[in-house]
DNA sequence: AAATGGTTCATACGTTCGTTTAGAACATTC
DNA sequence: GAATGTTCTAAACGAACGTATGAACCATTT
């Protein structure tokens, strides 16, 4: 008899736990890939069964629906980026002391674990980077929320140490610098990701940096429209 | 008998061409909402003919197919913007003659087309913006082709602009540059459009410019980064 | 050797999808 | 006022969707 709430490892031995643990895996992989292809609505669960390899029913047996199995594709990148990130502004700021912490370490602590996050997270990680700008809008209610609410520790952090980094900042522009800053990092790593699939537009060479020169890039873009302690309005 | 391809105008008279086009517009403004909404495979036909009031045969009838309709829902709205871009683009080169035009003509240039837009577009124009970052990325091949098209030119244009306009900039690093700037422009404006429904993630307070504000903010925030004249790798 | 229980399998269920179609309703033209 | 052509309506189509079900499988335990 099949349990109405089939979650969990099992109960007895272990190696019953690594199969189950195995092929959630295989499934949280090509559903990553496909939903960051093709979205979460335009993707369905017979195509992400047969790229993964596995039996239809699996995804119901293992996740419920396939909108907690967009859940946790969400939640298995995110939360130990987002992690990260804190981390580093946690570390910067115990050395800081008192003082502010520079604006440019600020922004590396902020970019560097979203931009390493590809190597660690195994080969298909970039097709993730495509499903974050997707989530960020777009999904379920459930998903959304959780989303939203994985951001929010950090962009609260973060504003507070921008804001302490750039003492003339008027408060009520750091949203929207801070919104300019995230878009910038989120579109150019978009490109950088996918530079040999996407087209060049302009006709001037286009060169692929690798990652350090990437996260320096935004870095020195960021930088200086971030910290301009003068308004821009009026 | 209905005709295989009953697009175009009627060949009579005016009137029933009126009929026409006003129906053809009411599931545009429709779905242009349902779509910046939920994505275009998040919207089912049966929606959009339910919002706009209409039968269910009426897009197929006027579109031929929801990919269709997809595809003119796009160019509605991109296209007048990006007209009106080169077009201010044109009259400042115009006027320089050979000298190089300010950065931050060319990025008034860039961005009051698209933050104009909602003001001319209708009421619900803010929800298209929504749909373009949902496009820019994921939607059926057809539909991804047209949007790459409709920005190439401008890219092109702008890129050249922006060349002239910052003598030491390194060739190399002006994709990068622009794809920062593209992206906080449209992440910003995201935000600005949405500014009543979305939470505010830091606990600083929140003020939402006016118009002009906001461009003020997004030129203020963007040119420095894009025209520093040295390189940011090694 | 028999039994147990987590996992996988093939299959079916009820819905909803995009699209099609035949005819009604309407205005326009001759 | 009959004919013509365009727009709208209602109903239906097959296909694909997410999910549910029960038997088969298989390692482990008794």
């Amino acid at each position: 008899m099949n349990s109405i709430i089939p979650h969990g490892p099992a109960s007895s031995a272990v190696p019953a736990a690594e199969v189950h643990a195995k092929t959630r895996s295989i499934i949280l992989d090509a559903a990553e890939k496909l939903f960051g292809r093709k979205g979460v609505e335009g993707t369905s669960v017979r195509q992400i069964v047969t790229a993964a390899g596995v039996n239809l029913g699996a995804i119901n047996y293992h996740f419920g629906t396939k909108d907690r199995l967009a859940l946790e594709v969400f939640a298995r990148r995110l939360e130990p980026v987002n992690r990260a990130r804190i981390g580093r502004l946690d570390e910067l700021e115990r050395q800081a002391g008192n003082r502010p912490v520079p604006v440019e370490r600020i922004l590396d602590a902020l970019i560097r674990p979203a931009v390493e996050a590809q190597d660690e997270g195994g080969p298909n990680c970039d097709d993730f980077m495509r499903l974050i700008s997707r989530c960020l809008q777009e999904p379920n209610p459930e998903v959304k929320k959780f989303v939203e609410e994985q951001f929010e520790e950090v962009a609260r952090r973060f504003d507070a140490a921008i804001l302490k980094a750039v003492p003339g900042l008027p408060p009520g522009e750091l949203l929207w610098r801070m919104s300019f800053a995230f878009g910038a990092l989120h579109c150019g790593q978009e490109r950088w990701l996918r530079f040999d699939q996407m087209p060049t537009p302009s006709e001037t060479p286009a060169v692929k940096p690798d990652r350090e020169g990437f996260i320096q890039l935004v870095i020195a873009f960021i930088t200086p429209g971030l910290s301009s302690p003068v308004s821009a309005l009026r």
